[in-house]
DNA sequence: CTCATTTCTTAACTTAAGTCAACGAGTCGT
DNA sequence: ACGACTCGTTGACTTAAGTTAAGAAATGAG
């Protein structure tokens, strides 16, 4: 299990033995059912999530509604707003599917980054390129309509549609289930003729 | 001029004076016109700006049209991501005011993490910062409407409706420049009545 | 100052997303 | 196996954004 942690370090920086040792002597490996809430709004967690195997949701109740923001899967790394602004949390992570995670925080962040000052400069590097990802990401989202946004998806994570339901789907493209689910035959009937 | 660097920097880490010349020595202080472009689609950049004074704006142009995604001015920082990637850039940067720009390099990062590791701490710091606010931006997009959108920069940041064209501001938003001019009038009825 | 260009607004029309409601299919708990 | 929910789809209608076009206002270059 762990090997998949370390095989995606791998590409940034090359760990020694003992490096790896001291990762896995901070025991954070934790695993969770579908369905679990790991954070809830108005709650002051100080945890970072780093998925391993599975998929979790991040999204706000606004007028009752459940709006969808982001899904993270294999490899992907969460610090939420309220961890970084000691805030209460303005929404909810829950896992979609069974879920293994390494779970973080600053204190022991502080504590890896003191006795291997590598580990700072692999999380500077790591949220840096984040950070441009993120952006990019973005930047496709306002440039483009929901239909454009749903085929970009369909291209670059073609995993989500699969593992997701729709109404998350919508939301996270920007639209109402109703919405999304016109989407699809309009798009047939398009490359049809 | 420096010293709204320094007074900005403070915010986070106390710097010793050596430190502060370390940055001066760096030189990378530069001032530009109105209008002048720092980045090009296609080119191979590997500069990050930070903005001292001014206003500088991030647009691509898709099908012959200018695509505004972002506008950065007094103490934002920008890393456009064909830095961190390495690959051709996929959008333009340039001034809409005259501005005092601090142009900074991998190289020279490097050179001043080595001397003093604090400032890679200081990155680190920063940059999870800047993407924890990217985050929730992106989610207020994604989770409101065109109109509430608006409504929501008069708010954040009333200073760039004053300097900043309508038609970059509408791409800004996500729709067209008509659409923007419609909104406003819009607005006010709602509010009158 | 003048002409050319860019920017903003307005209008008429089209298109797609939002809203409300209904219905069938699937899921869950008991 | 049952009924209660949730989920996805469809339909009819409303609303707002896109499109195209025209013209007024502001800006800039010479």
């Amino acid at each position: 299990m762990q090997d998949l942690l370390f095989d995606f370090i791998a590409k940034y920086v090359s760990l020694t033995e003992d490096e790896k040792n001291a990762i896995i002597s901070l025991d954070t490996f934790r695993t969770f059912k579908k369905g679990v809430i790991l954070l809830r709004e108005g709650q002051n967690s100080n945890e970072a999530y780093f998925v391993l195997k599975g998929c979790i949701r991040a999204y706000y109740i606004i007028d009752g509604e459940e709006k969808t923001t982001a899904f993270y899967t294999e490899m992907d790394a969460l610090t939420p707003p309220c961890v970084v602004n000691k805030t209460p949390s303005e929404y909810y992570i829950s896992c979609i599917e069974d879920s293994i995670i390494i779970i973080s925080n600053p204190e022991m962040e502080a504590e890896i980054f003191d006795k291997f000052p590598k580990f700072e400069s692999l999380c500077r590097v790591l949220s840096e390129e984040l950070l441009a990802k993120q952006q990019i990401n973005f930047d496709e989202f306002k440039t483009s309509s929901p239909e454009q946004r749903y085929l970009n998806l369909l291209q670059s994570r073609p995993d989500l549609i699969q593992r997701v339901p729709q109404h998350q789907l919508a939301s996270y493209l920007g639209i109402k289930p109703e919405s999304l689910s016109r989407l699809r035959p309009r798009i047939m009937a398009k490359n049809k003729w």
